[in-house]
DNA sequence: TGATTTTTGGACTGATTGGTTTTGAATGGG
DNA sequence: CCCATTCAAAACCAATCAGTCCAAAAATCA
């Protein structure tokens, strides 16, 4: 059972990558065969042999978005000396966010939501999970803050990671509105402020 | 300068209504020239007729949307013993929002923005005016909550308003991410909860 | 009636969509 | 050498897209 024929010649991890790039700029729709052929520079040929079709694509550069900002994410917090700080942080970086054109991506996880509602069965678990996801990272974060004194409120740390997801949520659509970034900061503090009130 | 011909057969209004609740539903891309005939009960040549192209007709419904909830959401404000159960009340529905097809239509402002994020620029002046309009509505109510001894912080409320936009949004794009309505709900408490905190 | 205008509906364009299939060369292992 | 596999490029598919155009019917006014 060893390998016969002629070897892939190209690196399926690589060309997902940039599948997963174009996707998350682009989102779905506006995606075409085209532009994932451009993106992975793979032929047609490739692209319906790795999978076997552009929505199969799709949902595997999704899953790996996922995986990889969870990962992010929680590599961010572990570095992080204050827990708090890699809040505002991680909220605050929605103002750097400008893809190559000039355009805010957002967060992949928002603009699937926003683009698919739920209309596509396939995705809503998917995207349940991941939200799930990012809000661990924030309860786990709120946990060290109460841990190392930052925070006093111990109380409902789940619904105020949810809280914070939803507000990171917010954030990155009211940069797609062009809300004046002077006015997410302020927003920002706001939110900040907020986390410790009785 | 009388009217000669035959006259119109259908309400304009009504069909860019009609309009409204198509690219409402559906977005811009995913609603076709099909879709808007079926919706306006208007023949293809009578659409372009009232309007040169489906660009024209999706800025012309966008902007009877935001006039519209705008005005609405005054209405609402107005009829309100309690600026901030207004509020609650606002950010609770969310999750009353499923459209004829079970799927959420969510607010078409959050909508727009994270279909075209900035990459459309004769939407990005709308869409921040837009933006701001809501804003100025929760800055209004807030306005009337330290006016009636309901909020005690009477600083900074703009920031608040824009504050309270934003997690309008971000609730939004949770119900389409399919998180579950109990934890809207909380994560709606903790955001109560901090509008009177010091 | 005649002039004018809007109606509908269908034919048609040219481009693009996602996807399939074919072809022939390249590249390995047995 | 032979077989298996993969490669790239192109042809091809039916469907859909937004948009244009035309023709005939319908409805009003002068």
């Amino acid at each position: 059972m060893t390998t016969r024929g002629r070897p892939k010649s190209f690196c399926p991890d690589r060309a997902l990558e940039n599948a997963m790039q174009l996707f998350w700029q682009r989102g779905y729709e506006a995606a075409s065969l085209q532009d994932l052929q451009a993106a992975t520079g793979l032929s047609k040929s490739s692209l319906y042999q790795t999978y076997p079709s552009k929505q199969a694509w799709f949902v595997a550069a999704f899953s790996r978005y996922v995986a990889q900002r969870r990962a992010l994410l929680l590599e961010q917090l572990a570095a992080s000396t204050s827990p708090l700080a890699f809040i505002r942080e991680r909220l605050l970086s929605v103002l750097e966010d400008d893809g190559p054109d000039g355009v805010p991506r957002g967060c992949m996880l928002v603009n699937v939501a926003n683009e698919f509602s739920l209309s596509e069965p396939a995705l809503v678990p998917v995207l349940q999970r991941a939200t799930a996801g990012i809000c661990q990272v924030f309860e786990q974060a709120l946990e060290r803050a109460v841990a190392c004194g930052e925070l006093s409120n111990a109380q409902d740390l789940a619904a105020r990671a949810s809280y914070l997801q939803c507000v990171m949520s917010g954030l990155r659509t009211q940069v797609k509105s062009a809300v004046p970034a002077d006015s997410i900061r302020a927003t920002v503090a706001v939110v900040m402020a907020s986390l410790d009130c009785a």
